[in-house]
Formats: C-alpha cells, sequence, structure tokens
DNA sequence: TTTATCTTTGAAGTCACTACAAATACAAAA
DNA sequence: TTTTGTATTTGTAGTGACTTCAAAGATAAA
C-alpha cells in the first residue's frame, strides 16, 4: 500500500524500457498503491478526476503494453473481467463469492511450493501457474 | 475418453435433478465424450448437424444448469472465454501458449495435495481452487 | 524549423454472453 | 380425450468488456 514517488514510477517504467508519458505514470502508480486487482474500467474511473482527457482505450492499450513488458501480470480470476496486478511476488488469490472481493494470498517465506501439485508431463514447461481460491472471506462468513 | 450409453447420461442426469431432453442428453454427452474443456461456441458448432434446431441460448442456459446442479465445472483459463468440464475429479490445468491447447493434470493417488500453497487467513474458508499453468507443450517446445 | 515517430483519443465495431417473449413439448387433472 | 398448467427450447435483440482504426496531439531527432 506504500506511495510510490513520480521518479520512482518513472525509474521503474524506464527500467522496462517503457517511455514515461504522464498516463502511464498515473496508470503505473494506481496499480502500485491500489493492490486490489482493479479492472481497466476501475483504473479509468478512478483516475479519471485527475486526468480529465483519459481514454478507456488508453487504459487499455496501457495496461496492454505493461503485461507484454512484465511490468504488471494479469489476473483471471471471473470470466468476463480482466484484472491487473502489479505485484509480480509469487502469491495465490482468493476470491470472497459472496462480498467479491480478491484477497492475495503470500506464502511463507517467498517463494510457492508447488511440489504437491500434478507433476507436468514429460517434455511440457511451465511459465507461470494461476492458483486461485474461492470461498467465504471471515466477514462473510457467520 | 469411453463413451456413455443413452441411458448411462440419462441416469446421470437424472440423479442431479435434471429432466433428460435431447438437448441436455446431447450436450451432456459431448461433454463426457471430450474432455477437452470446450467452449459454448465449440459446443453448439459439434452438435448443430446432429440437433439442427439447436439454438446457442439452449447451449447456455443447459450449461448453466449443469454447473448449478454441479454435473460440471466451469474453467476459466483464459479471459473472454468460458470452458466447461464434466470431469470433477480433482485436477489441475496447463495451457499450452503456443498451440492453445488445455491439458488434464491428474494429482497421483486421487487428491490434490495443497499443503504447500500459501494457507488461507483466519476465518476464511474455500470452497474450490483453480490451478492452471501456462507453458509450452512437448510438442510445441522444440 | 522540419520531419519523423510516439502516444492519446473517441467513435464505431466485435464478440461472448444474457434477457426476453413467443413457440413448442410434456405432464397432470378433469 | 380434452383441458390446463409447467418445462423447455428457440430466435431476436440487447449488454458490456474489449479492440480497431484513423485522426489529432505530443515528443524527439535531424
Amino acid at each position: 500500500m506504500k506511495e510510490l514517488s513520480e521518479s520512482e514510477l518513472i525509474a521503474l517504467l524506464r527500467s522496462c524500457g517503457i517511455s514515461p508519458s504522464p498516463q502511464r505514470i498515473a496508470i503505473y502508480g494506481y496499480l502500485k498503491s491500489h493492490p486490489v486487482h482493479p479492472t481497466a474500467d476501475v483504473i479509468m474511473k478512478e483516475l479519471k478526476p485527475h486526468l480529465p482527457t483519459l481514454s478507456l482505450t488508453t487504459v487499455y492499450n496501457t495496461l496492454k503494453l505493461f503485461v507484454s513488458k512484465k511490468l504488471v501480470s494479469e489476473v483471471i480470476i471471473e470470466d468476463g473481467e480482466l484484472r491487473f496486478d502489479a505485484d509480480l511476488k509469487d502469491h495465490a488469490h482468493f476470491k470472497c463469492t459472496r462480498c467479491q472481493q480478491v484477497f492475495d494470498l503470500f506464502p511463507e517465506g517467498n517463494r510457492m511450493d508447488i511440489s504437491g501439485l500434478p507433476a507436468l508431463p514429460e517434455g511440457f514447461s511451465a511459465e507461470s501457474v494461476h492458483i486461485c481460491f474461492r470461498g467465504k472471506c471471515s466477514s462473510c462468513r457467520e
């Protein structure tokens, strides 16, 4: 939840080969300071007041650019809504089926231990794993 | 991949409280004999020749009914395409980023060992876990 | 300053999926 | 059998997330 300074954001963008336009800084800054896996739509609504000319196309284009440069990752939790995550550390997700909130689940240590999961067939190589639990969060459980 | 007889399909539908119309039998039979996680669209295209009056609405309604009765499960792998799986046994998925095929990964024994995954926070309870690897399958890897 | 390249923008389009209301099939009651 | 009610299917029209596209605006290089 920590706020990054503009110059830190610019440095991070540059380090991925992305030239730091105001829109890109704003979108990346929003993702960094709001780790709630927002959709493009949410980002648009939140940033519009500060960047009145912002267009939805730009939001989509920018997010796609970030993903292609591996600055953020796509999170697929529910069909029909693509979410984005600026936290690249290994973690799983939990979606509450009542309040619809998405929670991060970080592993003890820093790496996820996937040794208990089914092994890949001969010759297969994995680049990523998505793990998403579904159930009730503590506040929705009573 | 084994073909079920029509009477077996009907019995399975009935056991979930679903009255076995020709459309429902066809869709469930297709899912059972084609464990490739088809989308509604694929199911429609495949069944249309045998059931010329079949409508896409029926396919969607029927799949939704199956899911609500826990006869099949939804598989979310890529955004913008909801897939369906008639195999309810515990398993993970692997999507090849080159040929786009989706593979089933069954665990040794029958249960998936998720003890290495991040623990749920106090008070949370999970109803399901979706696990999806992404990478290259053996044929796409050379 | 000129020219070329990036980036943003909004309007129109696509595509998966849904809502809806009419039509058909099926089943129970008379 | 006929009547009446309930399920199921169907096609059309709609919704909403996302993309395409071409023009406008901003940046950078020559």
